[in-house]
DNA sequence: TCAAAAGTGTTAAGTTTACACCCATGA
DNA sequence: TCATGGGTGTAAACTTAACACTTTTGA
């Protein structure tokens, strides 16, 4: 990878780097999922001490030659079983005494899914639980800092990225996609604008297909095509 | 701080931590300025292997006992001598070979300053230069990777908070803050239009006093107001 | 027949963009 | 007297926000 190793010998640290500390790392998942009503998170209880049984986020250390996004995507496949999960990374949390057992600097990152995939692979080996997004119990160390991160940054992925139709399945009626963005921004989304703009989006396409789980009328079932997407962020640059 | 201290004692690492391995932990910084007319960005000589005298980000390792905040603020402070430094974090950065010494988790931060500001303090001891933000040479492994997020975040800084005014003297024209604008969106903006809403924000106040450093004709000066920007904020959320 | 969700347009207010000339001054 | 940067207003295009009733159908 880097034609520049000088006189590095393989294994052996270099002596400018060996004079310092060496941390934990760890990284922490913040798991969001929607139903098609509420915002949802998802939480863990704690399998060792300090602070054993406390809720918690998912998370895990970062292995020798594991990247640290791969951390995240394998901890998190291990909770959910889920292995193409949409991952961000929120930021590293680093106070000093964060985590009481010791140092450890947590990176943390959200993931979105939809809480019907969750359901059909759940383990129940972690204890884990789905609380609605307003009704967070308190959490262990800076965990509930890094939700609210979490969600500020989700918030913002959430009006300029496709982000949140990983929080939907596939094909997907107006009324839930409405709902979505009230549950992620927090405030209610007028029906009728919001339907303007969905019908000038090339990407959010009808399929013809009526879902009646709602209702007894029926809606019409949507989808969400990611090449046009791409394609008119493309042309936003140009 | 932590009262669930449960059975850990002072100084020993519970069983379940000691199984994980540890990391060196970097903090690079991504350091901004201003001259009134164009962007910079400083970087310096990098002072021992690998790599050993190519471009790279003011940085350091985090210290035991050491807020991750803090050791940005502290290998920041060695650099530029400067103290009160906008700083904010840009996030982590952890491929298992990115650091082709040893494995090193970085956190990057970018920081704001004042050319001027930089310039009395510069001890020069880095071997530090101040690069336009369009030519920066190649830097050591994924620095350039941390300055391209370092700019996406502080164009978002720069238009939703009061980020941009660290890289202004105390008084300044509104020439100059038009440029600023520019030179952090990388795009012009329209004198008028651009005057017309400076004069609409409370928090941006003329002094009374005329600067002629850059014209016969002398512009005004004009300052922010800290406590009016804080104040018609908060206003926001209510 | 009625409850429950689906679907549908118009108008006013506000925001954004484009655009060109006169002013004051020191060299 | 002229070159340089400082300063000013208006109109069109576009975006956002507010708002209420009809449709369908299974229970």
């Amino acid at each position: 990878m880097d034609k520049n190793k000088t006189s590095i010998k393989r294994g052996e640290i270099p002596a400018h780097y060996a004079r310092h500390p060496q941390m934990f790392v760890g990284v922490d998942s913040v798991i969001f999922g929607f139903n098609g009503k509420d915002l949802y998170l998802l939480i863990v209880k704690r399998a060792y001490p300090p602070r054993k049984g406390a809720w918690t986020l998912m998370g895990g250390f970062v292995r020798n030659g594991e990247d640290l996004d791969a951390a995240a995507q394998r901890t998190l496949e291990d909770l959910t079983g889920l292995e193409n999960v949409y991952i961000k990374q929120v930021g590293a949390f680093g106070k000093a005494d964060r985590d009481s057992g010791a140092r450890v600097i947590s990176v943390a990152y959200y993931a979105l899914i939809d809480v019907k995939d969750y359901d059909a692979n759940f383990s129940g080996k972690y204890g884990a639980r789905w609380v609605k997004i307003d009704e967070i119990p308190p959490l262990v160390f800076d965990h509930r800092e890094i939700v609210d991160r979490a969600r500020e940054i989700m918030r913002n992925d959430a009006r300029n990225s496709d982000a949140a139709f990983n929080l939907l399945p596939k094909m997907f009626t107006l009324t839930k996609l409405n709902k979505l963005f009230e549950a992620i921004l927090g405030k209610p989304i007028d029906k009728r604008n919001f339907r303007k703009k969905v019908a000038e989006l090339k990407y959010i396409k009808p399929t013809g297909k009526i879902d009646q789980t709602d209702s007894k009328r029926g809606a019409m079932l949507y989808t969400f095509d990611k090449k046009i997407y791409d394609r008119s962020n493309m042309s936003k640059l140009l």
